[in-house]
RNA sequence: GGACCUGUAGCUCAGUUGGUUAGAGCAUGCGCUUGAUAAGCGCAGGGUCACUGGUUCAAGUCCAGUCAGGUCCA
């Protein structure tokens, strides 16, 4: 007969072969059709809470790989939370306005050559002509469409791409309630958004001031940074003689490459570390003048100018410059040296940097600072004029008005006036063509200029007068527990008992040192201003890895006030109204009335309605202020969208609310309800999102809007450069066409993303053999249960043979190990530890060894059950630890699981197995580990002498003192069953000072059954091919 | 140009407060097995710890600088 049919062969229906990019989309089909991520939810009701709030991607192209890192770590978190009883809700969000947007659809438009199909149905007769926004509003929007119009094609472009993408993050399997993702777009978003501000302007956070902008003189309008290209340029080099006050005959020489902003000079800046010279140039025979030029740029400078003979009469330092006052070569100003270190550099130039606040960002930054008017006097078609910022005498000769700075043919008449000016009055000391790249227009090709616009700020440096009232805006986060609609009973979780180790866990929902209470901060923005406010409690915050910590405070430190008005259609309005002189009307009630209006109507309404009828609409009852006339035409910078989706989103969404706290101790503790548990993100986030969110959070909600913020790194290419499609980069989608998510998760958590991360062909292929390493790890102990049903033959711990309470302990500290890895957030350990331990402890050994018990034992015996019993454990909790990361396989070789307690491993929770060993035995099993090793040595040597082929062919004797031997001699059927050889003997010899091995070929033949090598083979006279245990394990089977 | 960060075997990661000969797993090579078989087991090779200098009895680890790369800013 063929006793291959008596063995317990492993057998499965969890395919070796993954398959991933056929079998995920129907695992992905089927979450949806069952609502897994609804029914994992509902199950959590009442459990702890980990409320992640994510971060709005773009709602523009396809996803790429940065999308693909970010949306997979978010999800490995909260699948990890949940599947350690948190509550652990995803609403996935898009941030909808913006330039990038209104940018396409408007070239998409033109391209079209029509008005888009949508426009608003045009009044029978001819709207009023609206008043000027302001005297010197931007007219930035493109004049070949209205703005309801651009906008309505962008609601469309951006929804179409929310869908795109919704389906592309939805392949890489993460769960979140896809049905309602939070835009920035939906009215409700926008209302809320806008009580924000509203709160804003009332603590007096607002005010209008001017800033530079980027300005086309032919498309007269405003250039965001995108519209702007860099392009080879020359310009006029320029040394100019300022003359020092009080001292006759001396002269700064500073250095400029734009002579038409030297009207609008208002300072001069050195550099506070440099030494300058005061140089004496020889001008005739007895005369000379004397120049202040930076030390080390002295022999350049004189080359330049043709100083042949000079001398050095002194040093100056920082003390000195300080105190110098200058006469502006042709106006009739003066002005002051102040230090510019920032900017002012020796690599050329002459040390002295001419600053024109109104003409510059650096300029303007250090205008700001030293309380300089923006003075721009150039009007919107780029012509000089005078301006209301200083006295008439003190600007510009008259004869410059109206000369035009653009370009024709490399000249342009108001830098050839300024020249004029210049050699009238013996103030240009040399003039050659610089060439260097410039800013030009996207549309018109032209070189840009610097111009200050009047432009809506918030006052960073901000303190309230008086301690805040509460925000009438806000949810109240003290909920009363008995008036919840939460069923503990009904819950899987229950909060109150000893799931949470304080010891192994830090999932207490809020760890109290990071609880951060409203009434911590409300009286301190009273104290401190925004920005001082804002460093105190970013050290109050959990930065992940900890020197996040610099990246934002950082930002913070040096952000100027935050300009928050876009010359631009496609966002949010700014709800200002303005007089019939131009005077700005910004209004918290008007604010809150024009939120209210956008709820129900969305903010179209702005752009469709005249400023006469908004203004009646939101005009407060019992306003006594000046009537408005016009409105504003500006939107908000989409960072004050995003940046208030604490208050839009996370205080707002029903699940996003904490589970009431079970006493009133507790209840203070509970954080605000705009406050999240973790934000994760990209780096480049520290001064955009994470920024912005906390700011407006501070300003309006006295709170920062998190408590952890992980940040990790980006995704570069196999040189380690970025990656970008234009270096023929393989797209997100088509890597997991290539690969499968699961291999992409697995990438993704296989990375220390604290830095970069490399991703090439090669190296997902190596990530690839891993996830085989842990599909065929879950293959083996699959189907070695196919006979075994926990509940019928699961047997008691006390009842687990040696050799499985062994792997039972290695794997009770891999389990630590790995719970406190995903808690550090260090997925890349998490991803290490099970490789590793599956390739050792598991298939090294463990597999290796049970195999001959587990196939040639009785089915139904005592010490097959034992380690059926053991590897029903070990899979369900390596399906669950795997989870998070391995989504679909986890889930799907969950569904092989015999008994299995839920349908899908997402939904359970993983409660680690924690079998604590004996001492001794921890001991007895360090030392048969070694003898092992030992051993595997003599065994490969017995190989290559061709002695032996398999273990099974070898019999091992030990031979040593008896005091080496005695304590494993009991044991020398487990370590014959380690080593799977056929037989194994001791020999006392006590000259010896170690464990010798000696091998032989096994005694006896091979038994056809369990292929040991047996004495005992040939004796029985039916079945002559058996061992003695063979027959014996057949007795009942072959009625022997 | 500035701020912040990264740089340990071909790849991914360990390497406590400085302390023997720098460790794993994967990949590679050579064997074994053919009852996990497009699998499994064993053995072996592979590192100037980016580079240079300093502190120290002792440096992958501390300090300074250089180089390469990244993010943000200019």
């Amino acid at each position: 007969m063929d006793y291959k049919d008596t063995l317990n062969l492993p057998r499965t229906d969890f395919a070796m072969k993954a398959d991933l990019v056929k079998r995920e989309p129907a695992r992905l089909a089927q979450w949806e059709a069952t609502r897994l991520y609804e029914r994992i939810q509902a199950a959590r009701a009442g459990a702890p809470t980990f409320i992640l709030h994510d971060g709005p991607p773009f709602a523009n192209g396809e996803i790429h790989l940065g999308h693909v890192l970010n949306k997979i770590l978010k999800d490995i978190v909260l699948k990890f939370k949940a599947l350690r009883g948190c509550r652990a809700p995803y609403v996935p969000g898009w941030d909808c306005h913006g330039l990038p947007i209104e940018f396409k659809v408007t070239q998409e438009l033109r391209k079209a050559g029509q008005q888009p199909a949508q426009r608003p149905p045009a009044p029978a007769a001819t709207p009023p002509a609206e008043p000027p926004a302001t005297p010197t509003a931007p007219a930035a929007r493109d004049p070949e469409f209205s703005p309801a119009a651009i906008r309505n094609a962008c609601d469309a472009y951006a929804r179409k791409h929310v869908a795109i993408q919704r389906d592309q993050f939805k392949r890489l399997g993460i769960l979140g309630d896809w049905d309602n993702p939070y835009l920035t777009l939906a009215r409700e978003y926008e209302a809320e958004e806008l009580r924000l501000f509203a709160r804003l302007v009332e603590r007096g956070f607002v005010y209008r001031g001017k800033k530079p902008v980027y300005w086309s003189i032919p498309c007269r309008t405003a250039l965001a940074e995108a519209e702007v290209e860099y392009q080879d340029h020359v310009s006029q080099s320029i040394y100019v003689k300022f003359p020092v006050l009080g001292h006759p005959n001396t002269f700064l020489l500073l250095w400029t490459t734009t002579p038409w902003t030297l009207p609008a000079n208002l300072a001069v800046a050195y550099n506070s570390t440099f030494s300058y010279s005061l140089v004496r140039v020889p001008t005739g025979d007895d005369t000379s003048e004397d120049y202040l030029v930076s030390a080390l740029l002295l022999s350049t400078v004189a080359a330049k100018c043709g100083w042949t003979q000079y001398q050095i009469v002194r040093s100056l330092e920082d003390g000195h410059l300080r105190q110098i006052t200058y006469q502006h070569p042709f106006c009739n100003r003066t002005g002051q040296l102040f230090a510019g270190d920032e900017f002012v550099t020796n690599d050329a130039g002459t040390g002295f940097v001419h600053v024109a606040p109104g003409h510059g960002l650096e300029d303007y930054a250090l205008g700001l600072r030293q309380h300089l008017p923006i003075y721009s006097p150039v009007d919107d078609d780029g012509r000089f004029a005078w301006t209301d910022d200083l006295p008439r005498d003190q600007q510009m000769p008259a004869d410059l008005l109206g000369k035009s700075i653009l370009e024709r043919h490399g000249k342009s008449d108001a830098n050839e006036a300024v020249l004029h000016e210049l050699r009238a009055r013996q103030a240009l000391v040399h003039q050659e063509n610089y060439h260097h790249s410039y800013p030009h227009c996207w549309r018109s090709k032209t070189p840009v200029i610097f111009r200050a616009m009047d432009q809506w700020f918030i006052r960073v440096d901000h303190r309230i007068k008086t301690p805040a009232a509460p925000n009438p805006d806000l949810p109240t986060s003290d909920v009363d527990p008995h008036t919840s609609d939460v069923d503990p009973h009904t819950s899987d979780v229950d909060p109150h008992t000893s799931d949470f180790d304080p010891h192994t866990s830090n999932l207490a929902p809020r760890p109290s040192n990071f609880a951060l209470r409203l009434s911590d901060f409300a009286l301190r923005l009273s104290d401190f201003a925004l920005r001082q406010l804002a460093l105190d409690t970013i050290e109050r915050v959990r930065w992940i890895p900890e020197w996040g910590i610099n990246r934002i405070q950082g930002a913070v430190q040096s952000r100027p006030d935050w300009c928050i008005s876009r010359q631009r259609s496609w966002g949010v309005p700014l709800p200002a109204f303005y007089t019939a002189t131009g005077e700005p009307i910004l209004d918290a009630r008007v604010v809150r009335n024009v939120a209210r209006l956008v709820e129900q109507h969305g903010s179209n309404v702005w752009f469709e309605k005249n400023a006469a009828d908004l203004w009646a609409l939101v005009r407060p009852a019992d306003w006594t202020g000046p009537e408005a006339a016009g409105k504003s035409a500006d939107t908000l910078d989409v960072w004050i969208d995003s940046g208030s989706s604490s208050q839009a989103v996370t205080a707002r969404r029903p699940e996003l609310q904490r589970q009431p706290a079970a006493s009133p101790d507790a209840r203070n503790h509970l954080p605000p309800p705009f406050q999240a548990d973790l934000y994760l993100e990209g780096s480049d986030q520290h001064r955009g999102w994470f920024q912005s969110s906390l700011l407006l959070a501070l300003a309006a909600n006295d709170a920062p809007p998190y408590q952890t913020v992980l940040t990790h790194g980006f995704v570069v290419g196999d040189t380690g450069e970025k990656e970008a499609k234009s270096r023929g980069s393989k797209s997100a989608t088509l890597w997991v066409n290539d690969f499968g998510a699961d291999v992409l998760r697995l990438w993704v958590a296989s990375q220390d993303y604290r830095g970069d991360m490399v991703l090439s062909e090669a190296r997902v292929q190596q990530v690839a053999e891993t996830y085989r390493l842990l599909r065929n790890t879950l293959r083996y102990q699959l189907a070695n249960l196919f006979d075994f049903d926990p509940a019928r033959h699961a047997v008691q711990d006390s009842q687990l043979t040696s050799l499985d309470r062994w792997i039972l302990h290695a794997f009770a500290q891999l389990e630590s190990e790995v719970l406190r890895a995903y808690e550090a957030y260090e997925f890349h350990q998490v991803y290490q530890r099970l490789g590793q331990f599956a390739a050792v402890e598991l298939s090294a050994i463990y597999h290796d060894v049970i195999k001959d018990r587990l196939y040639t034992d009785p089915a139904d015996s005592s010490r097959r059950r034992s380690t059926q019993t053991t590897l029903h454990r070990l899979c369900t909790s390596l399906c669950q630890m795997l989870a998070p990361m391995l989504a679909f396989t986890a889930d799907e070789a969950w569904e092989f699981l015999p008994g299995r307690s839920k349908p899908s491993v997402h939904e359970t929770v993983w409660q680690p197995l924690g079998l604590a060993a004996d001492p001794a035995d921890v001991a007895l099993w360090t030392r048969l580990f070694q003898l092992r090793d030992q051993a595997l040595v003599t065994l490969e040597q017995a190989r290559r002498d061709k002695t032996i082929g398999k273990a099974l062919e070898a019999q091992l004797q030990f031979a040593g003192p008896a005091t080496l031997l005695d304590p494993i001699s009991p044991h020398a059927e487990l370590l014959r069953e380690l080593l799977n050889v056929s037989a194994l003997t001791f020999a006392r010899a006590e000259a010896a000072d170690e464990v010798r091995i000696q091998l032989t070929a096994a005694d006896g033949r091979k038994c056809e059954r369990c292929w040991h090598w047996e004495p005992t083979v040939g004796a029985h006279a039916t079945h002559p091919t058996l061992c003695h245990r063979c027959l014996t394990a057949l007795g009942s089977h072959l009625n022997i």
